[in-house]
DNA sequence: TCACACACTTACGCGAACGTCAACGTCAAA
DNA sequence: TTTGACGTTGACGTTCGCGTAAGTGTGTGA
């Protein structure tokens, strides 16, 4: 996950942009949110090995649900350092906040996925019109509730 | 989580809204989307524990990053059912991408927990202003080149 | 010198997911 | 019967994360 490359490196926005599967935009906004600084050539941008690696933290931040403006927190810790214990404390409050909720997601992804691939089955079955086997007709039949929302909550949401 | 309920439960809004820690409005809302259908006295909501499930179902499915349309679709699952095979075959495209968009996620998540996890040792010893004992200072010092964006991509951001 | 790709800034626009009034109905307790 | 909590339906407002022009350089090859 992210290629390594020599700590030299240089990047255009575009190349960037391509590798991250991004817009050029995208990278702008994020420079105009403070969230990166870029060397300019000129007028031109031009992103360091430092800058890329950046860009790979703030897309994985997004993808586990992080708000721009939390990963950017994340990026200035070196200024909440600098400010003292003061500012410490509640960024470690928000720190093990954020903790949990990802605790949280990390068990609503499992669930999702399960579920997911139980409907998967379940739609595959449908499609070669065979008779399931057994293992996976119980959990076709989890989902079809389900999907449905008729799922018995008393045996099916239990277990706290 | 999510507690049982009996199947015959019935709901007011707000209740509901309490518990999953909504607004009404929200709830509204996923009705004028199509999400929810609970009945009605008069005017007045009553939701079911068919509805309850629903809610949390939707809830989960926006706690792992889904639209509100993509889960309506996925509640949808027995219209999709009823249309045939025509409507399967793109529905099961869709779930397989979804799937692994998802396993992507769950690499994040546990990433994102280590990093978080580490940066919050780092911050603990800020705060104690000890000396820290060697495995903390490890996982410190990469989340601190981690946070200011300065890791070494050579043996930071290895192993594709 | 011209064309063309690619870059830049400024600024308005947009869809998603609600929040927030406003104006009103309803029901039970005081 | 008035108060107050709770409900309803519009309809407009807001935040986030960019998209999308519009207009203007900048550099490179033909």
């Amino acid at each position: 996950m992210i290629k390594p490359v020599a700590p030299d490196s240089e990047f255009t926005i575009r190349e960037l942009a391509q590798e991250f599967d991004v817009t050029p935009r995208t990278l702008r906004f994020y420079e105009q949110k403070g969230m990166i600084s870029p060397a300019r050539r000129g007028a031109a941008r031009i992103y360091s090995a430092a800058d890329r690696a950046r860009v790979d933290l703030i897309l994985r931040g997004k993808r586990v649900g992080f708000a721009l403006d939390e990963i950017k927190e994340i990026l200035d810790l070196e200024a909440i350092d600098r400010g003292g214990r003061e500012r410490l404390e509640p960024a470690i409050e928000r720190f093990v906040a954020r903790i949990q909720v990802l605790q949280q997601q990390r068990e609503d992804v499992e669930r999702a996925i399960a579920e997911l691939q139980a409907g998967l089955d379940w739609m595959r079955e449908r499609l070669e019109n065979r008779t399931p086997p057994d293992d996976v007709r119980r959990r076709a039949r989890a989902f079809e509730a389900l999907a449905q929302a008729r799922l018995d909550p008393w045996s099916g949401a239990s277990a706290g």
